[in-house]
DNA sequence: TAAACGATCTTTAACGTTAAAGGCCGTTTT
DNA sequence: AAAACGGCCTTTAACGTTAAAGATCGTTTA
C-alpha cells in the first residue's frame, strides 16, 4: 500500500533542491521559513507556495539540530520501566509538570527507555536532548554512571543532591518526621512501616529499619530517618518495629505484605505508617479485608497526597508534596539553565485514616 | 556554580579531537565506539580509555542522526494538553503500551506539545522523529494537517482513517451497540446519553443526539453510532433523549452535567449511558450525591473499562477496549514500518450497575 | 610463487542546515 | 558628487558523524 498515490511521492527534498528549483540560493529558502524579514514578502511565498507544492514541509530537524545544537527536547530518564511514568499516580502528576512547561515553551519531552543491558547501544547516546532530567534514580550504579557522564545539563529529581548538577527534591525526611510525629502523638507505639524500594533489587519483602534507613533510594532512606526521628523523640525503639519494603511502590504487593503482617504477626500493631499513599491504599485494603476498621482498629497513613488519596475510604491522612510543581521546577532549571538546588514544601494533609489506640484489641487478633 | 570544578572542563570534544589526540582517524574512533569488529581490541580499549579520560562521551547524536537518517525516536502528537496524557486513564495505558515497545526495542518515546500558535516554530519541525503517533485527533483541522505533511511514517490511533496511513483503532461502534443492547434489553427506554468532546469547542453542555452522532471526533461519533444502532433495534427514538457533551472526558464536568440533569429534568431517565467510565464514574458519583442508588434507582454503563472501573461502588459494567494493545499495536507498525489498518476488539464487561428498570420511580423525583 | 584474502586502519565525501560575512543596487545623507 | 545606508540576496564554511571505498601488509590458498 503506498502512501498516497495522488500526491508527488515524497522523494526527500532539501532546501538546496527547492534552491535549485526556484533559482535562488539555500539559504534564502532557509531564510524563509525562519526569518521572514530577511527576504521580500514576494519571494517568501513564492518559496513558499512551491515548497508546499512540491511537498517540502519544513527545513529537517536533523540539519538544523546539528548546525545550531538545540534538539528542542528535553529527556527524561527513569530507572524504573517507563510505564511507571503512567502508573504511578505521583510520577504521573510529576509528568504533567514537566509537560506543562515543555508545552509553553515549545520543547518536547522524550522519554528514554531504560538500559536494555549494557554496551553502547542504549537510547539514551542515540538521541538528541538539551538537558536530561533524572528521576528517582538510585545513589549509584552503572545507570546513573552512564546518564551523568552526558556533556548536557542535567537535573537530578528525588535524588541524592549531588555538587555541580542541579537537583529538586522535597521536604522528605520532615514530612515524614510530621505524620509520624502525628501518629505517635494520637498515642500509638507499636507500628509498622512500610516502605519504598531500597535498592534496585526487584522484591517486596519484611526488611529491618537500618535497611530502609540505608536505602540507595534516596526517597526511602529520607522518609525513614524522618520516621525515626519522630520515634526517637517519644522514645520508641525503631528498631523493634516490623518494616516492610514494597517493591516499585505498588499497591497490590504492599496489600499481600500488609496481609501476611495481620496474619503472622504476634504483636499487632495500632498504626502502619506508610512511605506512600499508593501502599497506604493497598495497606488499607489488606486491613479491611482482614476485617478491621480503619481507623477503629488501626491507624494508617500515606504520603505524597496523590488524587485518590481524599477519596479513598476512609480519605487518607497524608503529607502533601507538590509533585506536579516538582516537575515545572525540574524543566524550568534544565531550560533556564540554571544551576540550583530546590527543595519545595510539603504539608501535613489530616483527613480520617487516623485515630486513638483503641481502647481493647480486635477480638479475634491474638495478642 | 560550575559543573564540576576537579574534572577537565567539558570542552565540547568531537570524534575529530579524540583523533588528532590519538594519532589514529576519526573514522577509526568512530568504529571503536560503533563497530568494535572494525579494529583490534588492544586500539579500541586505548581509544575508549583515552575518551574516558578526556571526558568524551559518546558520539554526539546529531551528527549521527544527520548521516544515518536515524532519529531513535517515536514522536506523539496529542491535540489535548500533553498532561492529558497522564490523566486520563484511558490515555495512560495507551502510552504504557507504546512505552513497552520503545522500551523493548531502545528507542526514545518523545511528546510533542501541541500548538502554541501559528507559524512554523512549534517543535513539530524542530525535533528530529522516525514516526509520528497520532492519538485522538480530530477528522480535521491545522493541527491535523500539519502533521499528516510531515515525510514521516505516520499512524493514527483513535482516528479517523485515512487511505494511505496506517491506523489502529477499535471496534467503538459494536462495543456501543453491544452495551446499549444490555441496558435496552433490561428494560430501560428512558435513557440519557453522556458523550466525550465533538469538537475543538472547549465546553461541556446539553446536545442533541445528531450533534453527538455528527462529532469530529472519531470515538465520540462512533460510539453514539452504536448507540443508535441499539435503539433503533428497539425501536426507541434517540432524537428524543437527554444528550451531553463533556468536555475533555472530565470526570467532574460530568459530575456537574449529571445534577444538573437529575435537578432539573423532568423526564428522568432509568439509565444513563456513558461513552467513557470516566465520565460515568462522575455521574455514579452524582448519582450519589443526589441519593439515587445505583443501579437499584438508575442504571449506568461506562466505556473502555480502565482500572478503577472494577474498583467503583457499584462495579461498573462496560466494554473493555485493549487500551495498552493499542499502544504497542501502533508503535509496532511504525517501527516495522508496516501501512496497515487494524481494528482491535472489544469485550463486553457485565459487573453491577446495570439492573432492571426501577419498579416506581424514586420517590423525591418528579413524574 | 603468484594470487587471493583478511585484518586493520585511512581517505573521501556526503548527510541538511544556518551563522556570518559579503555583494549589489537604489536611496538618502552630507 | 561622494559617502553612507538599508534592503535583499548569495557565498562560504562549518556543525559531528559514518558509509563506502581504498590502502597496507602479513598470511593463506592454488
Amino acid at each position: 500500500m503506498t502512501r498516497s498515490p495522488s500526491l508527488p511521492t515524497r522523494a526527500k527534498l532539501t532546501l538546496k533542491d527547492l534552491a535549485a528549483r526556484l533559482g535562488v540560493s539555500a539559504m534564502t529558502v532557509s531564510n524563509a521559513f525562519n526569518r521572514p524579514d530577511q527576504l521580500s514578502p514576494e519571494l517568501r511565498s513564492r518559496i513558499l507556495r512551491t515548497a508546499s507544492e512540491l511537498g517540502y514541509d519544513a527545513p529537517a530537524a536533523s540539519g538544523r539540530m546539528l548546525r545550531t545544537g538545540k534538539a528542542h527536547a528535553l529527556g527524561l530518564c527513569c530507572p524504573d520501566p517507563i510505564g511507571h511514568l503512567f502508573a504511578d499516580p505521583n510520577a504521573a502528576e510529576f509528568m504533567k509538570g514537566i509537560a506543562e512547561d515543555c508545552q509553553e515553551r515549545q520543547v518536547a519531552l522524550t522519554i528514554l527507555p531504560g538500559f536494555a543491558d549494557a554496551g553502547h547501544s542504549s537510547a539514551l547516546d542515540s538521541v538528541a536532548l538539551d538537558g536530561i532530567i533524572l528521576y528517582a534514580a538510585p545513589d549509584a550504579g552503572p545507570f546513573l554512571e552512564r546518564v551523568l557522564r552526558k556533556p548536557l545539563p542535567i537535573v537530578t529529581v528525588d535524588g541524592k543532591r549531588r555538587p555541580g548538577f542541579a537537583s529538586v527534591s522535597i521536604e522528605d525526611r520532615p514530612g515524614a518526621c510530621e505524620i509520624a510525629d502525628l501518629v505517635l502523638a494520637h498515642g500509638h507505639r507499636r507500628c509498622a512501616l512500610f516502605g519504598m524500594e531500597i535498592d534496585s533489587g526487584m522484591r517486596s519483602r519484611p526488611v529491618t529499619f537500618a535497611q530502609l534507613e540505608k536505602a540507595t533510594c534516596t526517597v526511602t532512606r529520607e522518609r525513614a530517618r524522618g520516621f525515626r526521628e519522630a520515634f526517637d523523640r517519644y522514645g520508641v525503639a525503631v528498631e523493634c518495629l516490623p518494616c516492610f519494603e514494597v517493591f516499585r511502590n505498588d499497591a497490590e504487593q504492599a496489600y499481600r505484605l500488609a496481609q501476611d503482617l495481620f496474619e503472622k504477626e504476634k504483636k499487632r500493631p495500632t498504626a502502619i505508617l506508610c512511605m506512600s499513599d499508593r501502599i497506604a491504599l493497598g495497606v488499607i485494603g489488606a486491613a479491611r479485608a482482614c476485617g478491621f476498621k480503619v481507623p477503629g482498629d488501626i491507624s494508617i497513613t500515606g504520603f505524597d497526597d496523590i488524587p485518590g488519596a481524599a477519596l479513598s475510604d476512609p480519605a487518607l491522612t497524608t503529607v502533601r508534596q507538590p509533585a506536579r510543581g516538582k516537575g515545572r521546577t525540574a524543566a524550568l532549571l534544565l531550560l533556564q539553565n540554571r544551576n540550583e538546588a530546590i527543595q519545595l514544601p510539603v504539608e501535613l494533609i489530616v483527613r480520617r485514616s487516623v485515630g486513638p489506640v483503641p481502647a481493647s484489641p480486635p477480638a479475634h487478633w491474638p495478642d
